[in-house]
DNA sequence: GTCTATAGGCAGATAGAC
DNA sequence: GTCTATCTGCCTATAGAC
């Protein structure tokens, strides 16, 4: 694998572990197994790091979202299937980097925040649009602009993840997984 | 005020506004008006000052609480005000000091991390109870055992919170503390 | 209680050799 | 691309004077 690849792999890692400002240079050299000095040959500053991780992160999320709605052809499983993305990263004791990042969100350089509020918007958007399809098929309900119910789903499911790994128990994830589907689905 | 608890009011700030990585000893010492040293006199190291932060959070926490049972008797109204306490806390730009933490978890010291569940099952227990007398009033309706409702309730709005102040919008974590109500209220 | 002085370590970052 | 060497600054923490 490239160098690159690799330095953006385990910020990422640590990122998602620890949070943005407690990892460091060194560390990523240290774990790839070159100098401090040659990380910022790759990128210049922090901040670059952040903003480049934070863009592979989102890129990589919305194909898996639109994998998901590929395969899965009713609203339901779709969402079921989003919950499962964020299990997954759970498994490994790991938050939503965009989480992570919120929560660091007034340290963090402009281009950084700008890539966090836009992982937000993709997901809204992309649950907000399953949330409409489903509903127009009868298989869910809720009330209102399918963004209002897109927007609370996420911020559930960003803070379900959070709580469930305080107590190393993934289980927390599905259930509020499975709670929120069910109060959006037909009865 | 005591030179003590004003320490303890601007370390409190200072993480909810930016994480518990991001403020130093310094930091507190220059908004307190001493020097860095002093600082150790009150507290040997910063453990020390993060357990007693989040201990002193969680009691006030949990007084605000018990103060909205004492004065609000119904479910619906007792739930609406406790996302009406995440609302003050987020007019000025702070998250839930619970929240940030628990981002932050694998950082923190022991002692601090213990005080971080704590939080969460003070906060989970408070409400289960609301919503299991809510339900028995036939005021709420939702299935299974409260606790399970209480862990998706604390969790959204904690989620809705930090999503809320990523995007300058209070009116964010409103939402969806009015969806969640719906979602549990009798119809 | 608060200070000065200081220690040792780590942070982000740069210059310049190979 | 990766290195050594180095800089500046900040971090947590301690010793000891006042």
């Amino acid at each position: 694998m490239e160098t690159r690849e690799e330095l953006l792999d385990v910020a990422q890692e640590l990122a998602q572990k620890l949070g943005y400002n407690a990892f460091s240079f060194h560390d990523l050299a240290k774990r790839v197994g070159i100098r401090t000095a040659s990380v910022h040959y790759y990128f210049p500053n922090k901040g670059d790091l952040g903003r480049e991780m934070m863009t592979r992160y989102r890129l990589a999320f919305l194909r898996r979202l639109h994998e998901i709605e590929r395969r899965e052809k009713t609203a339901r499983r779709r969402l079921k299937r989003f919950v499962a993305l964020f299990q997954e990263t759970l498994l490994s004791d790991r938050l939503c980097l965009c989480g992570t990042l919120a929560t660091e969100y007034a340290t963090l350089p402009a281009a950084v925040q700008r890539e966090v509020r836009r992982f937000f918007g993709d997901s809204e958007s992309w649950l907000a649009r399953v949330l409409e399809e489903g509903r127009r098929a009868r298989e869910l309900a809720f009330d209102g602009p399918p963004a209002g119910t897109a927007r609370t789903l996420f911020s559930a499911f960003e803070g379900a993840m959070i709580a469930a790994r305080t107590f190393g128990d993934p289980r927390r994830l599905g259930e509020a997984g499975r709670w929120m589907v069910a109060a959006v689905s037909a009865h």
